[in-house]
DNA sequence: TCAAACTGCTTGCGATTTGCAACTGGTTGT
DNA sequence: ACAACCAGTTGCAAATCGCAAGCAGTTTGA
């Protein structure tokens, strides 16, 4: 990868990192979709990222610190990837962008409730998912639950309308 | 451009978009340094595009709807871009992406100030600075005034922070 | 008045990146 | 034993990127 930056704006270092059209998507499955195989996030997702790209993007979010990967002890060759602190921070910038693209590109429907949700619970909806990650991500201890999880409300929001077609 | 889109996920098609290393450069540019012209965003920025990579994606900003581009009255030839509605509303996913930035990778100080600044500021700050980019943009009537504007304030603070070097 | 500098781009071309397809070496389930 | 599955790797063609130079028209300054 580039090791020499352009400046050190924040948002071109961000860039810098973040600025191609598979890293993100491929924090969002992690996140929304809970991806954490090589497998998974190959081929579960909507858009078809290519085995060498995927191969490629992990190990330079690895290398930037994103996310991490570990063996999994149930099966000698998968390996688990996991968000960071740092990564799960990668939210509302990805929130963000959702509602932008809701409000103003073509969307399909049934990805679109996601984002709906994700706009109109605003930051607080977002910290608490947040700390759901943290749980599932970073082993943080589990606290008390009062009703179901955000992940679980956006997962059965996306299934309503599946279901409906 | 590709007509066809990978899927009607929203984070995808905004990463369609805006997903490559220059396009939010150039509407950072346009927000926070406000270049207008073609030459103000070619060489005045810090990362140094070049102009093939700039007339293309000034090219594609156009045709998303994001800028607006006429002629300058006083000179005729420069063009002056504006940002549209859309393109203002993209200032929250620009202000997430600098708060990462700033927090987790190595940005420059003088740079960072604005990112900090824009941090702390939050929502309510943004929804104001959006309001003068509206002014500035879109010809929107100016409102009443208390105050130094947060574009000035931006301004202020880092230049305090050159001239102290 | 006339040359120099500046305007928004465009063109040519080599270097890098992307993406498809096939393949590897190993593990697991039946 | 054998098929299916695992995380990647490799080869290669096509697309994209980015530097440098060029262009036609406009403005500026002596």
């Amino acid at each position: 990868m580039t090791d020499i930056s352009r400046s050190g704006c924040p948002i071109n270092l961000s860039l810098e990192v973040l600025g191609d059209k598979w890293s993100l998507l491929i924090i969002r499955d992690m996140m929304f979709g809970n991806r954490r195989h090589f497998r998974e996030l190959l081929t579960k997702s909507e858009e078809g990222i290519s085995s060498n790209i995927l191969a490629d993007r992990l190990k330079t979010l690895l290398d930037e610190g994103i996310i991490t990967r570990e063996d999994d002890p149930t099966h000698k060759q998968k390996g688990i990837y996991s968000l960071t602190e740092q990564g799960i921070e990668l939210l509302p910038v990805l929130a963000q962008m959702a509602s932008w693209g809701y409000k103003y590109l073509p969307i399909s429907e049934e990805l679109g409730i996601r984002a709906q949700l994700l706009s109109e619970g605003g930051p607080k909806l977002w910290a608490d998912f947040m700390d759901e990650l943290r749980e599932t991500h970073l082993g943080t201890k589990r606290r008390k639950r009062t009703g179901p999880s955000v992940g679980e409300r956006l997962q059965a929001a996306y299934e309503s309308i599946v279901k409906r077609k």
